[in-house]
This record gives structure tokens, C-alpha cells and sequence, in this order.
RNA sequence: GCGCUCGUAGCUCAGCUGGAUAGAGUGUUUGGCUACGAACCAAAAGGUCAGGGGUUCGAAUCCCUUCGAGCGCACCA
């Protein structure tokens, strides 16, 4: 249990003691001349109890401030109770957490959890859109990793849309004669005549091309169909292409230091069609509507209109719908999980609402939760979503690739060699990019703006790296004159219980990112625990303070501080460099 | 047409299940390096929380309404 824990719980007592049986939360003051903390439930109180919330507030109070862990309790206003906390409280606090960071996380109860999230399509460049869902997703699994669950990460590509149909007539288009082509082509190994670099020209060309000739598209259309339906060449050509193009989105993700733990895609789900289809079947779930086969999924509570799930096409290809529904079902049968998270676009939202709908319709679904954490858009400075299909978008690449020069020219020569210069900018280009891309709320829309994605100053990632790499410094720097330490003695300043305080309320921003499953709340937390930190360092000469408690405790302070970034750093995906 | 989301400082965004005097960053103005790393620190200015009504001890937050913006609504993914 947290210290923070332990002090709820330890209020909680005490009010329950005196007859109030309800839960009282300490929240952080809005009123710092006041106290540090404030409890507000004297007022929801007096509705229950019939009676003045000033009265309330005063019992609270009176049973509280003989703890030796509060003091300056306080009543104000209508019934706010202000509360400071002892000294002692904060010493004890730090001198417990001061080895093992992780002991200022609430661990919960273990869950198996598959996490989908990605969003890369086979043989497209992964753009700027595709940011959110890397940078949300994979954080959103290291948050779940941290409270103490299990995690399932899945890429889950898109690799049997209609992509596929434009990618492989091209190829057949400028190489005619490849052996899969051939009438009796009988599956054998071949070389794959492009490069990922050919791919990267290839879809786009071919899609402007089937949107210009109508004959094109349902060329295309029938190719992605025979894909689907296992057409020997066809398929063969396809899985080539998906291996190569896996390859350069690896690239990218692992720059982003993204990590999955599967790569499969839809077509992995296509075993599972059948099986499902009969399924279905069994339970007369489906039926036939203007030649496709659908599934309801409105209910009686319906305040909107959900229109029916389509499961196939009247001509019998599948769809988006299909293949998600194929791969809850596919991923319950191999994981069982107790829950599967999506972390998407909310525009697909709807999407969701119904494939989930089906899965618990249907029963493929019982005991497990599927939650939909979409994301909100990233638009353009005209406040419309970036175009994913127009092409014209930035690539990943590049944008990665425009920040870094942007680092490259603010690192000092006499701190950085010259040949760790590089890689040092494209951590810091990528600190850059997630930490501006995680500090909104999830679903809040934002502006892509580049020149703030490029800031290396204010509330930035280059600003939480370069005072982490500080502190590692000033602690290096300790070691090098054989000065120990490894215990807090003294709260010394009001910016050192302030640093206490913001420390000791780390596990309730923990708690909360994960209920909400948004970053922005951790995002927040790490600059401001860094800022007081940085206010806390230039108020002090740490190495040559001649009191040496007061050294030995601001040395321990400040390598908790430390641990505390690198822990929430690694957390939201960010690396942090040695030097910089 | 139906539905979802949103409107907070010049700009980009926070603001927790309703709590006291609405906050950051940036930009503007100003001060601080012979310093453990200045990608830092300190200070000032900047607001009709889109408008109107309601609920109550108390509203940026909940409800209604007007205006404005974005998105989604059966065979794309």
C-alpha cells in the first residue's frame, strides 16, 4: 500500500470512528495559503446527516488534528477542512519509497489485458495520423504493465483491404511475368522484384489511378476478393509484400519505441470466419438484407439509431466489421483475456459499438470487457481531421526526421561526442514529439502544429530529459567525491515539502490515468514534480552545503526525484539520453 | 435529417465524480550565468470560461436553449 493510501485509509478511520461511515477523499488544496490538503465532504455530509456542514467540518477536525501526521487543521468557509502535514509524515514518507520507487505505485489485481493498437496498414507509409495511436497505445500497455497486469500487445494490421488489390495489380501491371502469375503457378518461392522504397511509390500511384478509371477499381476490387479467398498467387505476392512492408513499419515503430507482442493482422483472422459464420448460424443470428448478410445489434434502451452489423458483402468479400469480430473471437479462444482495449480514432467509435454489441450478442464474448479508448483527431491548422487516404500527409519519417535536425543544432559540442551527436537528437526529436503528443487529453482534438511538436523549451519532453539528465549529474557528481547518502533528515524549505507533497500524490495521478486511459494527467504530473525540482535546484547549492544532514537529505530527495522521471518517462514511451 | 464530440488568456492546451480567488506552456515586457549543466530560474501583463436561462449553500463542470465548429450515420478501412 502507498504512503498516500495509508493516509486515506487512516482518515478514513477516524471519521468513521466518530459515526461518519462514508468515504472522505484528501484532495490537493486550491487554496495553498490555507493548508496542502482539503477535504470538501463535510457539506455532502450535511445533506446526509442533516446537519450544519460547519459542525461536520469541526468533529472532522477535532478528531484529526490529534494525529501526528496532520497539523494546521483548519476549518474555512462553509465547511472546507484544511489540513498540512506533518514533517515527520513527509520524512518517514520519502525514507520509505527512497530505494524502491515502485512502492509509490497502488498495484491492483492482476488482468490479463490484449491491447490493439497501431493502426499500420500493409504497404502505406505510416504518417503523422498515425502517431496517436502508437504513442496512447503503447503507453496506455507500459500503464497497465506498471499497475501489475499482464499485456497482450497487438499491431493488428491492415493487410486485406482493398490495398492489397490496388498494390498487387500494379506489381502485376509493371511485372507481368512474375511467376505467381502464371496459370499453373503452384505456390513455389520467388523473389519479390521491389524494394520498400518501390512500396512506398506504389500505392499511392495505384490509388490515384483506381479513382480515376472505374474499370481500375473493380479490378482491384476482385483481386482484394481472390486475395481473401486464398488465390495462390495472388495470396503468395501479398504475403511477400506484407513481410517487406512489416519490415520498414518495425523501423518506424521501434524509433517511437513502440513494441508489440504480436504482429498478426485480418487476414490472420480469416481462420476463424467459418467457425464463427457457423456460430452465428447456430444461434440465428444472421440474415440476409439487400443481399448482404447481416446481424442486429440495436437494443430496446436505444436512445440512437445502431444500424444493423454487415458480416459480408453481397458479393461475398468481407469486411473491416467481419474481421474484427473474427479476431475477438479468434483472440478469446488463444488468450481468454479479462479484457481487450482498442485504442483508436474515435471516429470509428460506432464501429465499435457495434462489433462489440455482436460479440456479446452472440456470446462470442461473455466474461471478458472490451473497451474502446478512441483518440481524438489531430487536424490541421484550418481545424479539420488530416487526410488519410488523400495522401499529401507528412510521413512519420519525416516529421521524426525534420525534429531531429531541429535537436541536432541545440546540442553543445563540449557535452556531446561527436559521434553520439545523432542519436542523441533523435531522442530527443522523439521525447519531443510523444511527450507534446500525450499532454492533451485523450480525446480532445489538437492542432498539428509542427513548430510546437519542434519546442525544445517550456513544457516539453527535451526539458523533462535535460533536468532528469541534471539530477543524474549532480547525483554522478556526489559519487565522484565519495559523498553518501541514503537518508532524508530535513524538510528545509517550503519548496522541499512542496516537492514532498507533489511526490507523495504521484500513485492517485497513477490511479487516475488508468481509469481514464489518458496519458495527459502523468504528462502533466512529471513536469510540474520537475519544475518544482528545478526551482528546489536553483535555490541551492546541493555539493557544497556545509550541513551535511541537510546535503544527505537533499542528495536522497533528489534521487528520488530522479527515479521518480525515469519511471514515469519510461512509462509514456520516452527514452532519455545520457547527455545532451 | 438523426446522432456523437467540442467552444476556457493573442496562440496551443489543462481544469478530477459540482467546491473557496479559473491554471500551465508559448508569445510580449523585465531581472538572474567568474554557478552542482541557462534546453534553466524569477517577475509582470494577459479572462464576459461562446450567448441566454435553469438546478443549489456553490456551476467552466449538471440540465434546457440559441449560435458556431468538427466528426459519424449498411455492403471503405
Amino acid at each position: 500500500m502507498t504512503k498516500f493510501q495509508e493516509l486515506e485509509n487512516l482518515l478514513n478511520n477516524l471519521c468513521k470512528n466518530i459515526g461518519y461511515d462514508d468515504k472522505v477523499t484528501l484532495s490537493l488544496t486550491n487554496r495553498p495559503d490555507l493548508g496542502e490538503y482539503q477535504i470538501n465532504d463535510a457539506m455532502k455530509l450535511a445533506k446526509i446527516y442533516h446537519k450544519s456542514p460547519l459542525i461536520i467540518a469541526n468533529e472532522i477536525k477535532d478528531v484529526i488534528k490529534e494525529n501526528l501526521y496532520f497539523e494546521d487543521v483548519n476549518v474555512a468557509g462553509s465547511g472546507f477542512i484544511n489540513i498540512s502535514l506533518s514533517n515527520q509524515f513527509l520524512i518517514e514518507f520519502l525514507n520509505e519509497i527512497k530505494d524502491n520507487i515502485l512502492k509509490n505505485v497502488n498495484m491492483q489485481e492482476k488482468k490479463k489485458i490484449v491491447i490493439d493498437y497501431g493502426g499500420a496498414n500493409v504497404a502505406k507509409a505510416l504518417h503523422v495520423g498515425h502517431l496517436r495511436s502508437a504513442n496512447i497505445g503503447e503507453a496506455l500497455n507500459r500503464l497497465a504493465k506498471l499497475v501489475g497486469h499482464e499485456t497482450i500487445a497487438d499491431v493488428h494490421l491492415g493487410d486485406s483491404g482493398l490495398q492489397a488489390g490496388i498494390v498487387v495489380m500494379e506489381i502485376e501491371n509493371m511485372f507481368p511475368d512474375l511467376i505467381c502469375f502464371k496459370k499453373d503457378y503452384n505456390g513455389e518461392d520467388f523473389e519479390l522484384p521491389i524494394t520498400k522504397e518501390d512500396l512506398k511509390v506504389i500505392y499511392p500511384t495505384g490509388s490515384i489511378k483506381t479513382k480515376e478509371n472505374e474499370n481500375l477499381l473493380e479490378k482491384a476490387r476482385q483481386i482484394t476478393y481472390q486475395i481473401q479467398n486464398n488465390h495462390i498467387g495472388y495470396s503468395k505476392l501479398w504475403d511477400k509484400i506484407t513481410e517487406l512492408s512489416i519490415k520498414d513499419i518495425k523501423e518506424t515503430y521501434e524509433k517511437l519505441n513502440t513494441n508489440f507482442d504480436l504482429w498478426e493482422g485480418e487476414r490472420d483472422s480469416f481462420k476463424y470466419i467459418p467457425e464463427m459464420f457457423d456460430f452465428l448460424n447456430k444461434k440465428n443470428l444472421l440474415y440476409i438484407s439487400e443481399g448482404a448478410k447481416v446481424m442486429d445489434v440495436k437494443e430496446e434502451t436505444d436512445d440512437k439509431e445502431i444500424p444493423p452489423i454487415i458480416l459480408q458483402k453481397s458479393d461475398g468479400a468481407y469486411l473491416y466489421a467481419t474481421t474484427d469480430l473474427a479476431t475477438i473471437y479468434g483472440r478469446i479462444k488463444r488468450f481468454n483475456p479479462d479484457e481487450i482495449w482498442y485504442t483508436t480514432d474515435l471516429r470509428q467509435e460506432l464501429h465499435f459499438e457495434q462489433v462489440f454489441r455482436a460479440a456479446k450478442k452472440s456470446q462470442i464474448v461473455t466474461e471478458t470487457k472490451l473497451g474502446f479508448y478512441g483518440f481524438g483527431t489531430m487536424n490541421g491548422k484550418d481545424g479539420k481531421p488530416f487526410k488519410t487516404r488523400n495522401g499529401g500527409v507528412m510521413s512519420l519519417e519525416e516529421l521524426i526526421n525534420l525534429i531531429t535536425e531541429e535537436c541536432y543544432k541545440r546540442i553543445n559540442d563540449n557535452i556531446v561526442e561527436e559521434e553520439n551527436k545523432k542519436e542523441t537528437a533523435e531522442i530527443i526529436a522523439l521525447a519531443a514529439l510523444k511527450y507534446a503528443d500525450l499532454l492533451p487529453y485523450r480525446e480532445t482534438d489538437y492542432i498539428f502544429d509542427q513548430t510546437k511538436f519542434s519546442d525544445l523549451e517550456g513544457k516539453t519532453g527535451p526539458y523533462l530529459l535535460y533536468s532528469t539528465i541534471r539530477i543524474k549529474s549532480l547525483l554522478n557528481k556526489a559519487k565522484e567525491k565519495n559523498i553518501n547518502f541514503n537518508k532524508f533528515n530535513i524538510i528545509n524549505s517550503k519548496t522541499e515539502k512542496e516537492l514532498l507533497i507533489t511526490l507523495l500524490n504521484m500513485p492517485t495521478v497513477i490511479d487516475r490515468a488508468y481509469d481514464t486511459k489518458s496519458l495527459n494527467e502523468i504528462a502533466e504530473y512529471i513536469y510540474k514534480l520537475t519544475s518544482i525540482y528545478n526551482k528546489f535546484y536553483s535555490e541551492n547549492k546541493i555539493l557544497t552545503e556545509e550541513n551535511i544532514d541537510l546535503r544527505e537529505s537533499w542528495l536522497t530527495l533528489s534521487k528520488v526525484v530522479y527515479d521518480t522521471n525515469m519511471l514515469l518517462l519510461n512509462t509514456m514511451g520516452i527514452n532519455c539520453p545520457e547527455k545532451m
